[in-house]
RNA sequence: GGUGCGGUGGCGAAGAGGCUAACGCUGCGGACUGCAAAUCCGCCAUUCGUCGGUUCAAAUCCGACCCGCACCUCCA
């Protein structure tokens, strides 16, 4: 039973609309995956996360959500890079679909219901086609096929474009075969010593568009629910879409068009043709890939991100300072405690909180994913639970409020897909017990105020990476 | 040229007609500490690009202007 209101922003109108599905408690969602001709950069990573984290949060909220993002292994840059490499283009592409999965999982990003790749969709490409082309929309040339944009009055309702501003704007040259300067390949036909597959028209390899049309409506159907990617998919990728998909099927194909904004490196747009773009495996070995998607989610995602060190410096330290909140309750609901009430104004207080937070929560994602509040809500819950902790809790009622006020924190966290739980695991029963002694070495020092031992012993420590904090409950180590 | 988005404290970033303009980072003061660290409490924008207008009321609506960015070509 989904009882949120949610609102989405959907490109198609320019307004946040209600969300409604098109089969109630369900979702579907296509958001386009990369070209795998290289290691994803960071600006591939945005959409990436944001779309994860709308699915999480639908899944949260109730929805039994089928999500699918393909992956472009059949395209121009592919047989290029293959010919550099010397290496066969399925073959290139297989190995960056495998490195794309290594840096989706380090930033936890679940995997898709279904990764389709264009290479395991040719009949159904070359029938798409075909369908078009029997349909009047489509026109071949030398073994080239092309779509007609002028059969299709909408095109350009998306992007908000009419055909005239884009035969005014048209800047490359044009290919006189084509009937309109906006019409676009759906089938191209092989040179010499290209990959290519048997079609009606010869031997060639679809456009770079119809993979979308025809994957989206094979898994999703010819209606869909949410249709992703980054702003400039919208055109011409997403226009193009649009007129194969409602050319074809004569339904509307998706009912939300959402778009996530651009990173930008010094306010200038990131992108593999301007060569500025950092590799996401570069930047995961300089920062804790849960650093980078907390960043990512900073900002609203439709509006554009700048990305340098120093923020993502001072987005470590807030994730720090969530995680820290979550290691303090940890420490407080597993101390003994003696007293035994039944309640008191403090856990009244606890659960009355903890009731706004979560709806504050909810209401900051219900308008159109807004992370950034609803991250802001997160540092209120961690406030609240370091306060708490502070004042120091005392009865049996106060830890379960408390455990409460955790479970929920720790929910909402993982509806972004962070992780606070940043424990020392991984380290050998021999680290733990060497610490334990060096700890107590120190202690043993400090009652005999020789702090010049216990200084030295801790800031040892930390040129190791390992901080020691004193605390009325003890000694507390970890990780710098 | 066409289309679209945006300009909020030192930085980042929410807010889109009316409670003291959230939240994070930084900085400053205080508490705690042997000193730290962490944490807590407090302070840091009389003002939201500029100029006009609408309104009892504008950061939020309207107009003009200035600045930045993106798309119109492969791009997430």
């Amino acid at each position: 039973m989904i009882t949120e209101a949610l609102k989405v922003y959907n490109t198609m109108s320019g307004k946040k609309e209600d969300f409604v599905p098109l089969k109630p408690g369900k979702v579907g969602i296509y958001v386009c995956g990369p070209t795998t001709y290289n290691f994803i950069h960071l600006g591939n990573g945005r959409p990436i996360v944001v779309f994860d984290m709308i699915r999480r949060y639908l899944e949260y909220i109730g929805y039994e959500v089928t999500y699918i993002q393909n992956f472009t292994d059949v395209d121009d840059k592919i047989i290029n890079r293959a010919k550099e490499e010397n290496s066969p283009p399925l073959q290139l592409a297989a190995k960056y679909i495998e490195e794309y999965f290594k840096d989706a999982d380090a930033l936890n990003v679940k995997r898709a219901t279904v990764h389709p790749k264009v290479s395991e969709h040719m009949e159904e490409i070359i029938a798409f086609v075909k369908g078009l082309e029997e349909k009047g929309f489509a026109y071949e040339v030398e073994g080239d096929v092309y779509f007609a944009v002028e059969r299709f009055p909408e095109y350009g309702k998306l992007s908000k474009r009419t055909l005239e501003d884009l035969k005014a704007g048209a800047r490359i040259d044009v290919d006189e075969r084509k009937r309109h300067p906006a019409d676009f390949a759906l089938w191209k036909k092989a040179k010499e010593g290209e990959p290519y597959w048997d079609s009606p028209w010869g031997k060639g390899r679809p456009g770079w568009h119809i993979e979308c049309s025809t994957m989206s409506s094979k898994y999703l159907g010819e209606t869909f629910d949410i249709h992703g990617g980054g702003f400039d998919l919208i055109f011409p990728h997403h226009e193009n879409e649009i007129a194969q998909s409602e050319a074809l099927y004569g339904a509307q194909m998706a009912r939300y068009w959402m778009h996530n904004g651009f990173i930008t490196i010094n306010k200038e747009k990131m992108s593999k043709s301007l060569g500025n773009f950092f590799l996401l495996r570069d930047i995961l070995k300089k920062y804790d890939p849960q650093v980078v998607r907390f960043y990512l989610l900073s900002t609203h995602y439709r509006s554009p991100l700048d990305f340098d060190d120093q923020k993502l410096e001072a987005a470590g330290k807030g994730l720090e300072r969530l995680q820290t909140a979550y290691r303090l309750m940890e420490e407080a609901i597993s101390r003994d405690i003696t007293g035994q009430d039944t309640a008191n104004d403090k856990t009244d207080r606890i659960k009355e909180e903890t009731k706004v937070l979560h709806r504050r929560f909810l209401d900051a994602m219900n308008d159109d994913f807004n992370t950034a509040l609803a991250i802001a809500v997160l540092f209120d819950c961690a406030r609240a639970i370091n306060s708490i902790v502070a004042e120091g809790i005392n009865f049996d009622s106060e830890i379960e409020a408390l455990k409460e006020l955790g479970k929920i924190y720790v929910e909402l966290t993982k509806v972004l897909g962070i992780e606070l739980n940043k424990t020392n695991s991984g380290d050998s029963a021999l680290v733990e017990s060497l610490l334990a002694l060096i700890i107590e070495i120190r202690q043993d020092a400090r009652t005999k105020k020789d702090f010049k031992t216990a200084d030295m012993i801790r800031d040892r420590l930390k040129e190791q990476g390992i901080l020691l904090e004193d605390t009325p409950q003890g000694v507390r180590w970890r990780y710098l």
